[in-house]
DNA sequence: CTGTTTGCTGCACAGCCGTGCAGACCGCGT
DNA sequence: ACGCGGTCTGCACGGCTGTGCAGCAAACAG
């Protein structure tokens, strides 16, 4: 007998199991005096009421579920920190869905939210297969989705395209006239809108602008598009990054491999604003995101939509604010 | 009617409400005829087993909590992905308790937990009250803690002592004699660990240690503590530092607030190897800990402590390695 | 003192599921 | 043909809770 059940409860306390339960039920009508009575048997037993069976009754849990690919990398570690602090402040128990590569583990993870009758899911990254989607509408599961335009869901936007415009905009005005962007490969929604609003931007002012890309969007692969940068044609003397991280691999290259000074020779822009950017080797100006206004955001959507079930889908927008430092003072 | 019950499935199905249990059971005696009609049946229904009621007979579910505090910083946020992903691929379903700092949070979710007959929690930092030990010990829950030497729960703990007197004994080697070490005030057992054992081998081998310490044990407390130790007082020629975001810090202030060099100046060695410590601005040389190696120890705990409740707590290790990079060469 | 309202309480049911048990059915050996 | 063993199947129960409903006592008004 490892739990204690709400019948021991009320046998102690002398009173119907009903008594217990209205007791730890939430507006309920109780007597102050069975209350007490109820509440200190309770203590002396070591009674927690059992959400499960508490669950199949209403047909939902608290759980949420938070999807994200390698979520201990750059921002999203902060992002998924901040929103399992605000969804537990909530009272909703936030399930980390860390889920490989693989589409079936994914799917697997959802049916396992839905097996306990999560109670929303909030994507962080990654690109869920159309079968996701169809699969939480199927099951009325509601989903809020994070730096993706995804008309199916709830969503939180981060200003992308204005930041990346602004980016270009202060390069041009501090007379900057070789620019750069800095992407990636297997670009994610928010990568892809930042390097084609900064290049857009940068044509509009009548300017061209020289494209790079790694593989991914970490520190390794801002290595190896500033290598290509720098290696061969003309070399910029503006760099924007679409994310921290490929900044801090393009600046280290720069400086180590090319003998370059920052900003003198380059200067860069990043995004994000991770902690590190901050440490004195970096010092990167870049667009702050503050991951707690984000978050949120997503928990506030989350609450909209259970009240009102069949709201039109919602999207909130969250600005990026520039932050200047040494590696780009502005002009 | 949100979610499909087993009734409607039997009903479609034309079989008993027992034939789809059975048919969702592993292990259980079902005709292959019955079992593929119900399979067909569930798929055109959309149905899904519901874990919540099946959890209450079993008296326990599949979430597994996991608390952290500050689960976005440094290496914790690489052991909480690999535990994450351990889980999941496990069959589990983890639950991220970021508590803030305050202990009623801390209860607070663990009594979500216990509502929600967690199978089990992983502890992977901070220093829960003795009133978190006992409420699980009193409602048979197992914990496994990560690198504590907690007596009352199973564990997995880093070599700290033996990879930190290494480290006092490669300085020696290598001739360094004036020896410095920065650790935090706010020390978790793991940095308090490093910090003594350090101190301990130094004198050992007939050599003083000067001690730094930093508010916390993150980048900005490594920059105030290299400022004390080079501030004043005997500039050290060696520092060991308890984590490696100690030890950017201290490179950091090393560099640009003194104008050293490092290794010629001063040599470091840090501990965790997290992905920053190879970055080319610090090439730091450091105590690899591999966290995928750490999640599966604990995951294999928590397999064991369930298959053998009453088996005596268990404790398992594992050794970091040193990694050589431009930091500190050896000898 | 009596009738009425109010506030609590207990009963019983509903919400899903797993599983022991008994019975049905089928195949097979004699 | 008959008995027997084995495989499935359905019934019914148990696990723990929230809540509508009716009843009861107390409080209160007249």
């Amino acid at each position: 007998m490892r739990f204690v059940s709400a019948e021991q409860v009320a046998q102690l306390a002398g009173v119907s199991r009903s008594a217990v339960s209205r007791t730890f039920t939430e507006g309920a009508s109780v007597a102050p005096a069975t209350r007490e009575k109820v509440l200190k048997a309770a203590e002396e037993l070591g009674y927690h009421v059992n959400d499960l069976a508490r669950g199949v009754l209403a047909n939902q849990s608290r759980l949420v579920g938070v999807v994200a690919t390698k979520p201990e990398i750059g921002f999203r570690a902060h992002l998924t920190a901040a929103l399992t602090k605000a969804l537990i402040r909530r009272g909703s128990i936030p399930v980390l869905i860390n889920t490989g590569e693989t589409e079936e583990e994914l799917l697997a993870a959802q049916k396992m939210l839905i097996g306990h009758r999560a109670e929303a899911t909030v994507i962080l990254s990654g690109s869920p297969p159309a079968s996701f989607f169809e699969l939480a509408q199927r099951n009325g599961q509601p989903l809020v989705v994070i730096g993706r335009a995804e008309p199916d869901a709830d969503r939180v936007l981060a200003g992308n395209a204005e930041a990346s415009r602004e980016a270009a905009e202060v390069f041009v005005a501090a007379g900057h006239r070789r620019l750069a962007v800095i992407g990636s490969h297997s670009a994610t929604p928010s990568i892809a809108e930042r390097e084609n609003a900064f290049v857009a931007a940068a044509h509009a002012a009548g300017f061209d602008v020289r494209i790079a890309h790694g593989r991914d969007s970490d520190y390794d692969s801002g290595i190896i598009a500033a290598r290509t940068l720098f290696a061969e044609g003309q070399r910029p003397d503006a760099i924007f990054c679409a994310n921290d991280l490929l900044a801090f691999g393009a600046m280290d290259v720069i400086r180590q491999e090319f003998g370059l000074t920052i900003p003198e020779d380059v200067a860069l822009i990043g995004f994000d604003d991770v902690p590190e950017a901050a440490w004195l080797s970096y010092s990167l100006t870049t667009f702050r995101q503050d991951p707690a206004a984000i978050a949120a955001r997503a928990v506030m959507l989350l609450d909209r939509r259970q009240q009102n079930p069949d709201e039109p889908r919602a999207c909130e927008r969250v600005i990026p604010q520039l932050v200047f430092r040494k590696s780009f003072a502005g002009s």
